[in-house]
DNA sequence: TGGCCATATTCCTTGACAGGCATATGCCTG
DNA sequence: CAGGCATATGCCTGTCAAGGAATATGGCCA
């Protein structure tokens, strides 16, 4: 797993960001992803490279097909970048919060 | 505030990211950004108006400069766009628990 | 093993975007 | 109001990624 492959570039395609929701609520077969996307079916192999080769998705083998799942780490990872972030809105809440306990 | 632009697009690019690394601790001019990521000043006002009218940032006038600040509403719709992903591990995470607690 | 099915890869074209340089805009001060 | 400082915009070029069509790979079954 190729790990030096940016997460948010990975995330700017909408259509990879289709491909995790789906795979978010259910595995897939690539013919599966193909029909649910109604898109050419190198172009999801294509999306679904990219996503592997960042770690986002793996997949198993069942006969002829490749059974592709959602991988959590890769998506941690992106929680974890905006830890930093949160405590702009957690602190603002808080301050709001005060304010509105002292008007009381 | 445009709202329709892609938050994942503009957090593709890593030097929009410094920038809000920056914004994150504390305001700052364009200059002072430029002289902290080392490039030209047109290359950062450019990102500047992309992060600008993505809603990440905004602006006050202090008499020639810009001083930028983040804003936290974009940041907070990437926050939520991981929610359904979240359950992925947390219970993968509670199972685990579950299954350290019958150990004992 | 030959043919078929599911998926991957290659080639090609097109469009988007980043960065540098030059230049325009806007605001302040002497 | 002239000159200068801070920032924005336009133009140009190189890079890169997405999608389509054609084709290659690899596993299954008769």
């Amino acid at each position: 797993m190729v790990v030096s492959v940016d997460a948010f570039a990975v995330l700017a395609e909408p259509t990879r960001r289709r491909i995790l929701e789906r795979l978010c609520r259910t595995e897939s077969s690539v013919g599966d992803l193909v029909d649910a996307l109604g898109m050419s079916q190198p172009a999801v192999s294509k999306h679904l490279k990219v996503l592997r080769e960042a770690g986002f998705v793996s997949y198993r083998t069942a006969a002829q097909q490749r059974i592709y799942r959602i991988n959590v780490r890769p998506l941690q990872a992106v929680d974890d970048w905006l830890t930093p972030y949160r405590r702009l809105w957690t602190e603002h809440l808080d301050a709001l919060e005060r304010h509105l306990d002292s008007q009381e």
